[in-house]
DNA sequence: ACCCAGGTGGCCC
DNA sequence: GGGCCACATGGG
C-alpha cells in the first residue's frame, strides 16, 4: 500500500460522493465524462436548483430544458438525452436506483453497460460510489500514472489495467474508492500533459509494481 | 490561438 | 480487437 499511503498522506482522504444520493451520483458520473469537475458542478447546481436531481424527475424531463440545465458541462445534447433515457430505464425496470443497486456486482455492471452513454468507467464508478461494490475505476489519469510508475503500456485494455491494480491493492471498499480519487488528484496536478512528471510525490522509491501492495 | 478535461459510441479495417 | 472521429463548454 505504499502508493496509496503516500498519496493519502499528501492529498488527504478524498471522500468523493460520500454524502450524495445515488441519483446524484449517477448523474454526476455521466456528466463528468471527458469534462472538468468545475463544469459538472455548474450543471449539477442547475439541476438541483430546478428540482430535477432525481431519477423520477429526470425520467420524464423536457429534453430542451434538460439540455439548458446541463449545458455548462459540454456535450450537452447527448448527455441530456442519455441521462433522460437512463433514468427512464432505471425507473421502469427497478423503480429507482435502490432497486438497481441491489443487483450483484457482475449483473449490475452488465446491466449498466447495456445502457447508451454508459461505458466501462461510468459503469464501474456508479457501481463503486453509488452501489458500494468493489469495482475499481480505471480512468485516463490512472493509466498515465500506472504506466509511468511501472513501465506498463497505457494502451492495454480496461480490464487488464483493472486486474493489474485490483490484484495488487488492499481488498477494502474504502481503498477502492479513495485510491481512484487519489489518482485523479495526483493526475490533475502532475500529469495534465501526457506522462507523469518527474517531480510528482510518487517518484521516490516506487520502482516496481509490487510496491502497490505489501502482501 | 491553441490544448485539455474524472469518456462513449459509431464506423472502418 | 484496435484506430479514428464527433460530441461542446469553460479554463489555462
Amino acid at each position: 500500500m505504499r502508493v496509496y499511503t503516500t498519496l493519502r498522506g499528501r492529498f488527504g482522504f478524498q471522500d468523493w460522493w460520500s454524502g450524495d444520493t445515488a441519483d446524484e451520483i449517477l448523474v454526476g458520473v455521466v456528466l463528468t465524462q471527458q469534462t472538468s469537475w468545475k463544469n459538472v458542478e455548474r450543471a449539477l447546481t442547475n439541476l438541483k436548483d430546478a428540482g430535477m436531481l432525481s431519477i423520477e424527475k429526470l425520467a420524464v424531463a423536457d429534453l430542451k430544458m434538460l439540455e439548458r440545465l446541463v449545458k455548462p458541462c459540454g456535450f450537452y445534447r447527448q448527455k441530456a438525452v442519455r441521462i433522460r433515457n437512463i433514468s427512464s430505464y432505471i425507473l421502469a425496470n427497478h423503480k429507482g436506483m435502490t432497486g438497481l443497486l441491489r443487483r450483484r456486482a457482475g449483473a449490475l455492471r452488465r446491466e449498466l453497460l447495456s445502457l447508451d452513454g454508459v461505458g466501462e468507467e461510468t459503469a464501474d464508478a456508479v457501481a463503486l460510489y453509488a452501489g458500494n461494490k468493489r469495482t475499481f475505476v480505471v480512468d485516463a489519469y490512472t493509466r498515465r500514472i500506472i504506466g509511468r510508475l511501472y513501465g506498463i503500456d497505457t494502451g492495454i485494455s480496461y480490464g487488464k489495467m483493472q486486474c493489474l491494480i485490483t490484484d495488487n491493492i488492499d481488498n477494502r471498499l474504502a481503498v477502492y474508492k479513495d485510491l481512484h480519487a487519489q489518482f485523479v488528484e495526483l493526475g490533475k496536478r502532475f500529469c495534465r500533459t501526457r506522462p507523469l512528471c518527474r517531480t510528482c510525490p510518487l517518484n521516490e522509491g516506487c520502482g516496481s509494481f509490487k510496491l502497490l501492495s505489501e502482501r
